[in-house]
DNA sequence: CTTGTAAGCAAGTAGCCACTTGCTTACCTG
DNA sequence: CAGGTAAGCAAGTGGCTACTTGCTTACAAG
């Protein structure tokens, strides 16, 4: 029984991987086998086609959502710096499924699920804790929320999807860069110190 | 002579379409033959193989960096405004082949000249003139330019290739929430106002 | 009129693709 | 030991792929 478990997710893990390399027309069920160290014919026994074993695998790879939440106790900045690190690196790991789902996204638009992925989930996220800062008096009160979302989202995602294919534009850590993001953010919010 | 150039033209822009839409892969040479009007051979006879004939269409098909440089003439702001719509544009109109490019980065490094692309240039340009910026004391001192023109490049970037897929997250036009961007960009920067 | 050239058409080649069928092996349970 | 079940192996099917060859049409320049 346990056996049967670990071969089914070592098939959608290979699954998942091969797709990510190649897109779905490279990701070809003799190449999935051979990554699962699996013979090509149990693909179909447990899977029935290659394009539901493909849907189920990308449903798995990408439904690995722990980003954890903003809540309102302390430190906004610090705050802040935990979470974006936290999403940014849940993103700089999935860059490969991203990057070819993205790719791929007019000709199946429902093999990766946009709507409920991590960085949409996690810039709702955003926009209401912003929302709360504000009504708390600890940024300026004319700071359109949405669009400040927006912008810091799309600084993660811009980093996180095309750090390593452009390492010249990347000199800085992660860390580091998360943090020269915020401080521009915090600067164009004015968002006010945390006093201890 | 004429009518060879609108041909081979022809036949270009086609690839680079059917690539834009389907990846390398997906981009048969009948598909192309039959999206330029052309019979297949033709193909051949004139690129020699499918892997030159697409190198060729992408190198064609993103090469037109028309971006116009910020000179420091006037009004900061309103040169960042027209420079960054030009940027988004040029951008959201390649945004096909740029997605699909990216996703096939891995397995094809070479097919889409990363280095020279127009994000990365205007990313330089857009700091070279921050930094004058900050020479003249239009902004703050303390500024990591660099990291400003990631920021803003990022934020540019990832507007313009998720903006169609995922339309609730921008309910503005791209001049308007450029504008927004530039608002906030401006404070982050402390950028002082254009005094006539 | 002759010659060259650029294009089309018909047919075919070898290889990879998803997927199927028939049979065998191994293991686990009763 | 008997029965079921999950896996492997061998072989094959029809279809698509890049690419080739041989022949024909159309046109333009000398």
């Amino acid at each position: 029984m346990s056996d049967l478990m670990e071969l089914r997710d070592r098939i959608l893990e290979a699954a998942a991987l091969v797709y990510a390399e190649t897109g779905f027309r490279g990701a070809t069920t003799r190449r999935i086998a051979e990554r699962a160290g699996v013979n090509e014919i149990t693909l179909f026994r447990h899977f029935g086609s290659k394009t539901r074993l493909l849907h189920e695998a990308i449903q798995c790879a990408s439904s690995t959502n722990l980003c954890a939440l903003p809540t309102r106790s302390g430190d906004p900045r610090a705050e802040l710096r935990v979470w974006a690190l936290a999403n940014h690196r849940a993103m700089f790991e999935r860059r490969f499924l991203i990057r070819t789902a993205m790719g791929e996204m007019e000709e199946r638009p429902d093999i990766f699920p946009m709507d409920r992925s991590q960085s949409v989930c996690a810039g709702l996220e955003l926009k209401a804790y912003l929302d709360r800062l504000q009504r708390d008096g600890m940024i300026a009160p004319d700071i359109d929320s949405r669009a400040a979302t927006t912008m810091f989202m799309g600084t993660l995602f811009a980093d996180a999807i095309t750090r390593d294919i452009l390492p010249s534009l990347y000199p800085d850590s992660p860390e580091v860069s998360v943090d020269q993001y915020l401080d521009l953010f915090a600067r164009a919010l004015a968002l006010k110190e945390h006093q201890p």
